[in-house]
Formats: structure tokens, sequence, C-alpha cells
DNA sequence: CGGGTTTGACCGGCGC
DNA sequence: GCGCCGGTCAAACCCG
């Protein structure tokens, strides 16, 4: 699709922004598509998340050799762009399991645990039952919709509040697969487009069913 | 005709 | 309890 090669990854962060603290950086090519990202997000997640989301992956923690591989990549590639990634307190209750007791355990010595204040915390608790895991990330891009490899099918879409954008809701149209995106436009800046994701596919992306009959392990978090 | 989009209605959570 | 707001539903509509 034309969306892939328009877009520019520029950042990757996780809900909710504002209680976000910055765990890393490090560069990814300017004109690195949407399928890459894809490729990619396998060290990201390594990097970032826990391992009960990793296991499909038999990947490590990423390396300071494997940055220094899309270091490499980006200078084939050109311009290089920074991608900062993220990681929030509300996201460390969706995941749960040992992220979870990581949050109780650095929590117990003080009012604010990342930021977040214990009101703040207590009501992150009281949602963590329903809530997906989620992950979003910001690109530049004159489309919404990125090609992520999946097929979605809008079913809303909103005006919300202080922002001249309206937010669009995607479902994945597989059977049995629950995730869902919500794709805005920042209101700061219309030129970026801030995709999040909720879930995961339990199902190879449709590009791959197209291409080859082998599904493969990689993009399975979108 | 089937699949996707649009859009107003509805619902539940949250703050006051 | 009430109103606001984000998220979802579903009927109508559109398009190939």
């Amino acid at each position: 699709m034309a969306a892939t090669s328009q877009a520019m990854l520029n950042q990757c962060l996780f809900e909710e922004p504002e209680m976000s603290t910055q765990m890393g950086s490090f560069s990814f090519p300017s004109n690195l598509s949407f399928t890459h990202l894809g490729n990619c997000h396998q060290s990201l997640k390594s990097f970032c998340l826990p391992s009960s989301l990793t296991t499909d992956l038999n990947e490590t923690l990423l390396s300071s050799s494997t940055l220094k591989q899309r270091d490499d990549i980006s200078s084939d590639l050109g311009r290089t762009h920074l991608l900062s990634l993220q990681r929030s307190g509300a996201n460390l209750w969706a995941w749960g399991g040992e992220v979870g007791e990581c949050v109780g355990s650095k929590r117990s010595g003080g009012d604010d645990h990342l930021g977040v204040s214990v009101t703040k915390m207590k009501k992150i608790k009281a949602r963590r039952k329903v809530r997906e895991p989620r992950f979003c990330f910001k690109t530049m891009s004159d489309v919404d919709v990125l090609d992520d490899g999946y097929k979605w099918r809008k079913y809303g879409q909103k005006v919300v509040k202080n922002t001249q954008h309206p937010r669009s809701y995607y479902r994945c149209t597989q059977d049995n697969c629950r995730v869902k995106k919500r794709v805005e436009r920042l209101a700061e800046d219309p030129r970026m487009v801030i995709t999040t994701y909720e879930g995961r596919h339990v199902h190879s992306p449709s590009h791959d069913l197209e291409d080859s009959e082998a599904p493969s392990q990689l993009n399975n978090f979108f």
C-alpha cells in the first residue's frame, strides 16, 4: 500500500503518554516501512515487553550488537530518525504477571511510582481485569491507516474533546481475533498519526497468508 | 449481494 | 445523582 512508504516511523510509546518513562532510544531509518517495523518490533518486544509476551520468539534482550546492527541498517539507508522507546505504568497493569509484581515492589517506597500518584495507580489497578495489553506509536504520515499486514474493519469514529481530528476505531476482521486499534491525529501536530493497538493477534498477518504458506512468527504482536 | 464505512444512539466509568 | 466523555453498537448507506 502507498501508506507504507509514506509513513515515517518517529516514535514508539506506550499508553498513557503522560505517565510514561523514557526507557531507552535508538535509531531507525526514516524510510522504514510499517511492515519493516513489524520485524524490528521483535527487538522492541524483547527490549521492553515482559517475557510472557515474547515466549514465541526465542529472543533474548536486545543487545548492544543488535543495536549496532540497526545503526548499520540505518546508515545504509541514509537518514536516521530517533525512535524513543517508552513504557508507562498504565501498561504495566495491562501486562500483569511479573511486570505487575515489579510495580508493586517499587510502589512500596513512596507516594509516587514513575510519577504516578497512588490514587491514580489504584484506578489503574481497578481497570486491570478488563484491559488488553496495549501500546501505541507515533508516525508522521499523510494517511491515517498504515499497512501493518492485518486486515481491519472500522467500527466507529468519535470526535474526542480538545481535538479537531476524529478518532477512528478498528477491529481485526479475522474470526476469533479481538485485536483493536485506534487511529487519531496529534492535536499539536496533525502530521503525526497516533496508532494504538489493543490485544494480540491469534493469527498471522494477511500478507503472510497471501505471500507464503508458512505462517510467520514475526509481526504477531500487531 | 457481500463486505466495508458512516454516524447517531446507547452504555458504562468517572468526576463533581 | 447527574452530566460528561470515551468506547461500542447497529442500522443505513456505499461500493465493487
